[in-house]
DNA sequence: CGCGGCTTTGATGTTCATCAAGTAAAGTGG
DNA sequence: CCACTTTACTTGATGAACATCAAAGCCGCG
């Protein structure tokens, strides 16, 4: 295995730009909005990397409604760190914008940890934090009421994902539902008020954030 | 050698040298019911082990309302792996059972993982899980009505903590309501309608499940 | 072209938080 | 050790927030 891979990654800490060179245990793929990348219960054989997209990590609840547990970026995708502690994904994962990805031989990946232990540390750290991103996310979200849930939604799509107060949204209606805990009609209702009370400017999966003050004190009293 | 954490979970991954290297840096604390053991935003300047005990991981919401994130027993304590992710405590930590504890400083312990892949892979899988189990418990919970909260929540003490139907619950009224996200209130009422319709059997804050099969039920139907 | 899923709006009812008010228990200081 | 203060617990009444149900238009896709 190319010591390229430590390299790139021990060096630049956050990221595996330089992961082309590896080339023998690597597989490089490439998935459509809406194609799926794993299933829940399914075994894992590799460990994946994302170089570039959007997914949502998702998984039925008990009573068999759909619910999505959070979106993740490239750089939040370290968190799907269960090779390391099951052998089956607990968690579906789904391409909610074209999204390519490494996959790589999780032996051999473990064996590099294994070799390793900078790495290892890196892994940990990144692990840690988007583990407690996620908790922290769940966190708020169980505290706010619905409209602060929107608001909390929209400003994330804005500031953590496109970094721009105008942007086409990744989900539907009730996929929003699915990951904020609510109805789809909810959703739809709050959105429209909040187009209405000039805050948003909607149209159809499009939206600009007209309002960014008022959004976001809508945000913090929920 | 100490009886502390290695042997028991340890044992095969640390070198003699890395274990009494660590021996000497560690100490032993004890804390009782209601004792702080870190506060929100303090400095991490060790790496905490729990022996024994129980203690709650808890957060002031944006709104100022104390909410606990998770229960956490000795083997449920790897996660607070902050440590590795960040030099203050996002969250604060208290005993809600007489706690003792491994304080080992920081650095050292970060070197012995430097110095020991294996250690380093095991604590990667250990953190994997914890976390894990800490986003599922939030996701189960927003998934449920009030009714149904209560019913997890007494049989996580049950099943998962106390291993037994009879058991004293080690939070007030007010900190179960933190922990699932509901008023103090309804906590008291849906245990008294628990107790009521002889589901459990109530005392204060003695508890007893007297029928278990109702309460999954009322556990998987919210 | 028609079916199924997504979107939208309105009407209705349930669930739950809030408010109020009182009792019990547990600290606290003289 | 007792008076005092605070905190925990409890019950009922009220209204707000939210889910559910129903119906209809829309769009994409086979």
């Amino acid at each position: 295995m190319s010591d390229c891979f430590y390299k790139a990654v021990f060096f630049n800490k956050l990221s595996f730009d330089e992961i082309n060179c590896l080339d023998h245990i690597r597989e490089e793929k490439l998935f459509k909005k809406g194609e799926i990348i794993s299933n829940e219960g399914d075994e894992i054989k590799q460990f994946i990397y994302m170089k570039k997209g959007l997914v949502k990590i998702h998984k039925h609840g008990l009573d068999g409604r759909e619910r999505i547990i959070s979106i993740a970026k490239p750089i939040d995708f370290f968190g799907l760190l269960t090779i390391f502690s099951d052998t089956q994904y607990k968690y579906s994962i789904t391409a909610i914008e074209e999204s390519r990805f490494c996959m790589f031989d999780v032996k051999a990946f473990k064996e590099t940890i294994l070799l390793n232990a900078n790495f290892a540390m890196m892994l940990i750290g990144r692990m840690s934090q988007v583990a407690d991103g996620i908790i922290k996310t769940r966190f708020d979200i169980g505290g706010k009421n619905l409209r602060g849930r929107i608001a909390y939604i929209l400003m994330y799509f804005a500031n953590d994902v496109y970094m721009n107060n105008s942007f086409e949204l990744p989900l539907s209606r009730k996929e929003i539902a699915e990951l904020i805990d609510m109805t789809t009609e909810n959703v739809i209702r709050i959105l429209s008020e909040f187009n209405k009370d000039n805050i948003i400017r909607l149209d159809g999966k499009s939206i600009e954030i007209t309002n960014v003050e008022l959004l976001r004190k809508i945000n913090l009293a929920g």
